[in-house]
Order: structure tokens, then C-alpha cells, then sequence
DNA sequence: TATGAATGAGTCTTCATTCAT
DNA sequence: CATGAATGAAGACTCATTCAT
């Protein structure tokens, strides 16, 4: 992994994002204020808008910040793993702790981002679009290659099932969320790895 | 069914929130100003307060409406079923046309407000609380009193099948709206009839 | 003394001057609003401005209620009084009180009114000038008639008096008000009654 | 004295505070809105809020702004005088001239903020009261070392006079302002400085 | 006369953004 | 680059008052 060097003004810039993405994605892009974002930051209006061109700019490099934490996260968790049933389960395994620490601040941002910025702005729904359509070419991509490698069932529907996947993790955290109870958590999460195992 | 007969006030507060849940369900607790809300009924603001304490028990009563709305539209559809399964499939069916004009404006409205009110509006993650155990309840127990007509299976875990509906339900509907590609949605919806038929 | 019938309008007026005179005279003009004289009321603002013209009337009805009281208040005191200046001195003795349950609720009117109306109010300003010239005039009289009955000594001059008693028991209200301290008013009253006593 | 360099933040606080001293003395606290320090200003409201953290600030830092330049005025009348009965007689010359150019636009603003913040501003409440206390303990403090100097009377009690004093002075403000006859203003410091003297 | 819903100008405060320094 | 004072529009909410019923 290379080491990127940042100039000062990248640096200023990163210091912003890492310190507003879990509260964009905890109150939401219409939620956070600059007055938030100088608090989180210590630094001044004039900083923030000499970093970015606006709050919408640091609203979409916090979303980025955040979604990419979740890609680094599970492509690490995949790369421990052999075969692609195992890399398929590790999506479960990992939703199982979405609360937990190794997760961004607030929950998963596509789910946030996506019910916010749906009606009310177009560029992060944009983002948050491409980005679940990446996911599902990713899990269509490993179903297949479960396939070939005889993992899966030749009869296995990869387009449907890749759309499972996502919209039973993405209900259930957002069933989670709202009732607190991390039964269901476990519960959903132990159903879909059997839904997995029977691919 | 009774036709309520309503004094000038509660016609007042009616129609503000039939004009209002649209755009609660839409732009959200946080997006909705009271600008949108003269501007959607043509009344002053004074008005507004006249009726109601604050934005806030709009914003609640609009989703009570919103919610109402759903529940009515679902419990008309059941009505008209006379098995369990047909009821329990009644869920996949009606979600299919989650956009249509039937169904609240802005989509699910449980999730809209689970998403939004989560980190940010107690009183409204609340009743939105309610509303999904409410409908967890009533999931359980179309699947409990199938499984007595033996209509499903003895075997069937009803907790973990309630579960799963409300999450692929509400997932899907998260997908559908951020791709906007209904097929999504078809095919979600058609997997979860299968998964029914299973049952 | 005559006991007035009243009719409906009169005894409404009379309730809400009753219930509204201790507000106005304790957070002001400026400070006490329609929905204060509603709330203490019972009644609704139609009521209200179908009793009065307006806020104003309600204020200067009030303000003169209380001053009633007050000077009712002294005039029945003095009443029991034989000589002149056992009647003077029924002020420090009275004013002794004015935190009690016989005075206007919210301390002396006059000086509420005559320091918030000074600037803002010409109509309220204009009606507590003319109690506390009438004020004056009456302890001029008083004084006088004792310098006649050779209760007071015939260089007192009364014009002087007068007023250094008005003028004392008004600072002494105040400063008794702003910091809570019943001794001073004990310590002023005393002053004032040997001032008197020296007449 | 020492000319402090204030910078723009601080210079724009002074010149808010001045210019709005003058109208919270004389329209009081609730009857001055935002609206007349911006008209008075000729700043933005934002402009306000970004040198004050609310309307309360504003007042407190006004009511300091008058009350410091009354007692400089005192301080300065006083420090012209040798005997400690000449400094004490400053209080009747000065009040003499209350309506003048040097005094506070508006009037005392003890007795104005007294009357007015005394059942709803707790913390302008406070700090008037410590000024009158204040002005309390400076008042026996001359009277005493009077005494030693065989100016005053050995029997004269100086907890006595000082409240003495500062009730005539208030109450002959109070008294002035509402009938507007300065005679009586005349009147009532000149008995001042006959008592005074007698001291 | 009494009601109470409606008005619209007003309240204080926060917003995202700009720009001279 | 960074500062932070200033902007002005917008935020939620309250005001005294009116008027059809």
C-alpha cells in the first residue's frame, strides 16, 4: 500500500473530512451545519470554505470518506478469505458488528445517504447510486466465480440473488437501528448466511 | 364506514396534514420549513400554530397520516384474502407498486422517518418503533395461524420469517428508490414470493 | 358604602381587570401579553377585545385597580386614625407591608408604571403622574391641617415634606425589591417615621 | 489613563454596546428588540449575533456600559473634592443634573433595570444589585471615614444614612422623570444636602 | 356578547457564504 | 492559505388584533 505524502492543504483538507464523516452520517446532510463543522474541526469558516467549495463538497468527501471506510473494511475481511462462498459470508459476518467500531459513525452511509438524498439532492444520490451498484456487480462478480468453481449451484441466479443479499443487509440495519434490539440483528444476519450456504 | 363529522379547527388541522405528508415523507423532519408548509396549504403561519403546538406535532401527525395511509391500504388488500398465505403475500404484492399513487408520496414512510429521526428526532423514532413492531406482530401472527391451517409448514420459524419480510420489504424499497430501476423491485418482490410460497 | 349591580359586560371587565392586575403589575406593560390576560382569564381573546378596546384599556384598568387598592388600602388606615400625623405616619407604616398580601401583587404600582411607561407608554405614564401628584397634594394637606391642630411645628415646610416622602418611600421600595432585604425597609421606614415624629 | 487598542471584534462590541446603551435604558430590556440595535447600528442582525451570543448579552453589556459611566462620573466628581462630606455631597449635585448630557441616556439605569428586570431577567437583577450594594458600601464607607475626620457627628449611623441616601436619590429620580418638574428635583437635593450636612 | 380561527407583522436566532485583511 | 467579521435570507415561533359565525 503506498503511502500518499500530503501537502499542507490536502492534509487540512483530510483533517476536515475524517472529523465531519461520522457527523454527516449521523445527523445527515441537511442536519450538520458549518457551525457543526468548525466545532468538530477547531477551524473557522474561512478554512472550511478555502478547502472546499462548499458545504455540499464536504458533505460528498465525507460520504466518500465513510463508504470507502466500509470498502476497506470488507475487501480486508475478503482477503483473508479463499473461496467465494466464504468471501459471500463475510458480508453477514461483517453487518453482524455495523454498530461496532470498525464501522463508520452513524451507520451505513449508502442507507443514510440514500433516504436523505433521494428527493433533495441529486449529486449524493448519485454517489450513493453508483456506489450499491458497484456492491451488486461485486456480488453478482463472486456468485459467478462461485459458480465456476463449483461452490454454488450452476442453477443459482446471480442478478437476484446479489439484490437479495442487499436489501435483506440494508433493511436489517435499518431495522436495527430503529429498534435498538440486536436479536433481530443476529437473527437476520444467521438467516442470510443460510440463504448463502444454500447458493 | 362512519363519516366523521369535523368542526372548523379539526378540518383546519386535517387539511394541513394531508397537504404536509407528502412533503414530510419527502424532504424529511429537517427539510420541511414552515415556508413549505404555508406554501402547500395557503395558509399564513400564524395559522399553522393555531392549530398545531409546533412543527413538530405536524411533522408527527403527518406521519401518523403517512403511516395510516399504508396500514389501511394493506389491511383493505388482506381484507379481501381469505387464506394466510394470501394475506401474508399480500405484503410483496402491494410493495410492487410502493411508487404508484395508492401508497404515501415519498415512499415507505417508516423507513423515510426511521433513517432520519434516528439520531435526531426521539418522539419520532418512537412511534416509528411502534409502527414496525406493531407490524412484526402482525407478521408472526398471519404466519402462526397459517401454520395452523397447515398452510405453512410446522418447521416454519415465524419470529425469523417476520424478520426477513420487513427487511428485504424495506430494503428493497431503499434499492428500488436509489437505483430507480423498478426491476429491482420486481425481482425482489418476486423472490420474497417464492420465499412465502415456501413457508 | 354602595354596592354596585353589575351586569354581564361589567362583571366581565370586572374579572379580567381582577385577574390580569397583579401580571401587568408584575412583568409590565411591554411584558404581559394577550395570551398572559387569556391564560389568567379562562376566557378567550375575543372575550377580551369584546370588553375592551384593546391591550392598552386592559393595562390602564388594571393599573388602576391596583392603585385603588392602595389607596384604599390608606384611606382605611388613616380612617382609624385620630390626628394628623398619626395619619402621615401611616405610610412608613404601611409601606412597612408592601410586600404582604394586602398590597398590590408585584409592589407599588406607581413606580412600576411610572418607570416602564416613562418612555414608551405616554397614556399609562400620564395616569400614574397624575396619582402621584395626588399623592402629594394629599400629604400637603395633611401636613398642613397638623401644622394647624400645632401637631407639626409651623416652619415645617410641607411642600418639602411631601415630596422627601414620596421620594423616600418609592427608593425604598426599590431598593427593598432589587435585593431582597426586608431589614433596609425596616431601617427606612424607621428613618422616615422619626423624620415625622421631627415634623 | 490608558488608551486601550481594541481590535475590529472588540471595536464593533464597544460601538454596539454604546450605541444601544442609550435605548435599553430608556425603552428597557423587553421593549428594545433587534430590530432598534440594528436600526441604531446600521449593522445586520447577523452582524449582532456575531459579536454577542444573544439579545441577553447585548443588555448585560449595555446596562455595565451605563452604570460605568455613571459612577466614572461620580468618580471623577468626587475625586475633585478634599473632605470626605464634600464627596458625599457630590451625589445631590450630580443627581441634580440626572437629566443631563453627562448622566446615562434615560435615567438612572439601577432604578430603570431594578424596576424592570426584577420579576423577569434574573441575571440583570444581579447585576443591579450588586451595583446598588455596591454604591451602598462606598456611601458608609465615605460617611465613616467622615467621622473620623470630626466632619460628621460621632452618633451619626452610617448604615442608616447611606440607604437613606440612595432611597431619596432613587425615589426623587423616579419622581422627577414621571411629573417632569425639575422644582422638585431642586427641592428634594437640597434637602439632601441639608441632611447631609446635619450628618 | 362570545367564540376562536385566521391574519401578517413582528420576535429572536441560525444559516451558508463572502471578502477584506 | 487562513482568518473571522459581516452579510442577508431563512429558520421557528409569538404578537396584538380582526371578523365571520
Amino acid at each position: 500500500m503506498k503511502t500518499k505524502v500530503l501537502n499542507k492543504s490536502e492534509r487540512t483538507r483530510q483533517f476536515i473530512i475524517e472529523k465531519t464523516a461520522p457527523i454527516f452520517n449521523t445527523k445527515g446532510y441537511a442536519g450538520t451545519s458549518l457551525s457543526d463543522i468548525t466545532a468538530a474541526t477547531g477551524l473557522t469558516k474561512g478554512s472550511v470554505y478555502g478547502n472546499f467549495k462548499n458545504k455540499d463538497e464536504v458533505a460528498v468527501s465525507a460520504f466518500k470518506f465513510n463508504l470507502n471506510k466500509l470498502l476497506l473494511l470488507i475487501a480486508n475481511e475478503q482477503s483473508q478469505k479463499k473461496t467465494f462462498k466464504e468471501k459471500l459470508l463475510c458480508f453477514p459476518e461483517l453487518y453482524l458488528n455495523f454498530l461496532g467500531e470498525k464501522f463508520p459513525v452513524g451507520g451505513c452511509p449508502i442507507m443514510n445517504t440514500a433516504i436523505e438524498a433521494d428527493d433533495t439532492h441529486p449529486q449524493l444520490k448519485e454517489i450513493a447510486k453508483k456506489a450499491i451498484l458497484s456492491w451488486n456487480e461485486n456480488l453478482i462478480y463472486l456468485i459467478n466465480k462461485g459458480k465456476e468453481q463449483n461452490e454454488f449451484k450452476a442453477t443459482t441466479m446471480a442478478d437476484e440473488k446479489a439484490l437479495m443479499i442487499i436489501a435483506l443487509i440494508e433493511g436489517t440495519v435499518m431495522l436495527t437501528k430503529l429498534t435498538g434490539n440486536t436479536n433481530h440483528l443476529k437473527t437476520l444476519m444467521a438467516n442470510l448466511k443460510l440463504q448463502i450456504e444454500e447458493f
